[in-house]
DNA sequence: GATGAATGAGTATTCATTCAT
DNA sequence: GATGAATGAATACTCATTCAT
């Protein structure tokens, strides 16, 4: 990796952090700069605008959770955990989420919509080859695949991602999941131990 | 109706619908009086401010389907042609939507979110009254209610709001949904003559 | 006093507390007319603008001041104590002066230096004739009376409406006056136990 | 001085002098941009706010004034004239004050109580040092100094900031000045001749 | 690669005042 | 006497973007 790279990675992720914590519409070019300790001129010089950082921004996070949803896909495990893994690396890493709930929140928005879009886009596809693994082992029994899987992924997202949820979200979660994939009751119980 | 309130109603209506029409914020007040053939001072003598128009706009919607949702929930029909009734119900009438899938844009999102928050906590309790109808009646069979109505509506919005759904679609959300009231397959089956 | 006057009379205290509490440039017509919980149009009745008010509510403010000093000059006690009565009586009473040190805050300034200025137009005339008097009965020895009236009103004011002034300034204070009048040492000593 | 700092000054220049002219209530930013033939963003690029530029606008004269004073304070020249030429110090100069009067102009108010403040504030220790010089040299015979200068400083403003100002004033101030600090009759006679 | 001065369109909000009823 | 809806000029401040050095 190059200097000029190592830089724009750290504006980078200075700018998800602001990104994150302030939301993309509170937070200005200046306030990013002013972290940084750049001026404008060199904040221009890497990004083409602040929209492009955001996407950027993006890219950069969906990458790292496609990656740890790959590996989750081909390891060595039980489908069904393979499943819950998939939708469990989805969720902003521990170190990348320093507020709690902060993608929830309303000036997050946007950032939190086109990150939402663009995980369903990348994640559909590998659930769906986890599912039809399942469906050749004959742990699951279903058509529309992909179909199943997005309300799924959509599902998970508008549940869980805002934090809070009970027991009983859970369980019905479970109940959904394993019907909709036509799994015996019981496959996807280990979930259970696994949202928090 | 005094004279005041009527002005006042014909405001909302006009900023309701550039709100949907540009997204609320794209939307100046300059461009909402200027529509409105109003002065400045007219518009702060009626709002407080342009988020709190926001609201009231909000409000006057979700008062609206809420009372189209609650006619249906009392009338005289079929427990799951209820259920079928108040989802519909939910999305903004023909009239109410100049412009096809314009809640969808991002410019709309804040709107959008905020709509759909305020109208999961009116909906999801009439929901729930009818689903316990429908197990009186034997129709249903199932716990943790208001956990599964959410999902049904949470999934029903993010799968049919865009308005880019398919056969398939429509076909998995009839499933789920007979799946998790626990009804007989094919109980929810019209369901398909009444989406579009 | 008629009905109507009554209620000017009102609106015109509401509006002397307002301004002293907040401001006259911080206290909106809007803010009076919802303290007094009348229309706009009965506050345009009865004032010409919100101007002319600030010169009413001073009006009345003099009124009662001066009417203060003017029997203290007349009153039957010996002239140092009628001088030192009625730069005491320039000061706002205490049930008009709700807030302590109101008048010197920085939002107050416009009116403060009108009441100011109105009230040494008004109170130099009264002292000069308390000092010719004092000259007949060779208690005091000068020239240039008025001059010297003022400058001992504009020093009163500055030193002690602000309220922090310590025992040296009032020390100062009537030594100063002593001199300026042409007083024997001693003569308005007692000052020192009216002020506070 | 950088590039940078010159616009600043002219800046603060620009806004100077039309505070003055008009009145700092009176001057909007639109007016001083227009004046200084800049964008809008260019003056907040060099300026917080405008109230900010106010308080720059008078650390800029404070300095000037504060500096001739001190030049004074240290001359060689007899200590009368010291007093007398630092308080003659304290007034704008004549290329300052392009408007006659216009500081005493009730829309400066703000800007001449925040100048008289901060003017006393620096210049109260100044006059009390040339005073105990005076104290030393057998001139001057008085305690509480710094009560009396600021007396003195504070009529000095008063009577000759706004410019009407007679004989007889200057006389009584000469005469109040020697009396307040101790002085022979005679000794600060020729302040007459300074003062205009 | 980096700087930072300059830009200017855009925005929400305030408020004294008027006048038909 | 009283109302309150309507007015519209005025104003401070933001911020993404550009570009000469």
């Amino acid at each position: 990796m190059k200097k000029g790279e190592r830089r724009k990675r750290e504006l980078l992720e200075i700018a998800y952090k602001m990104f994150i914590a302030r939301g993309y519409e509170n937070t200005s070019v200046d306030d990013i700069i002013a972290e940084a300790g750049i001026a404008k001129g060199t904040y221009y010089y890497h990004f083409e605008s602040k929209e492009q950082t955001l996407e950027e921004v993006i890219g950069m996070m969906i990458e790292q959770e496609t990656e740890a949803a790959k590996q989750v896909l081909h390891a060595d495990i039980p489908v069904p955990q393979k499943i819950v893994g998939i939708i469990a690396s989805l969720r902003p890493q521990q170190e990348e989420q320093p507020i709690e709930g902060a993608l929830m929140r309303p000036e997050n928005l946007i950032m939190h919509s086109k990150i939402k879009r663009r995980l369903i886009e990348t994640v559909v596809p590998l659930l769906s080859e986890a599912v039809e693994q399942g469906i050749a082992q004959g742990i699951f029994s279903c058509d529309c695949i992909p179909e199943r899987v997005r309300m799924l992924v959509s599902v998970s997202s508008d549940t869980f991602d805002e934090g809070r949820f009970s027991e009983r979200d859970i369980a019905v979660f479970i109940d959904m999941t394993e019907k909709l994939l036509g799994a015996k009751p019981g496959t996807m119980g280990f979930i259970r131990e696994l949202i928090r």
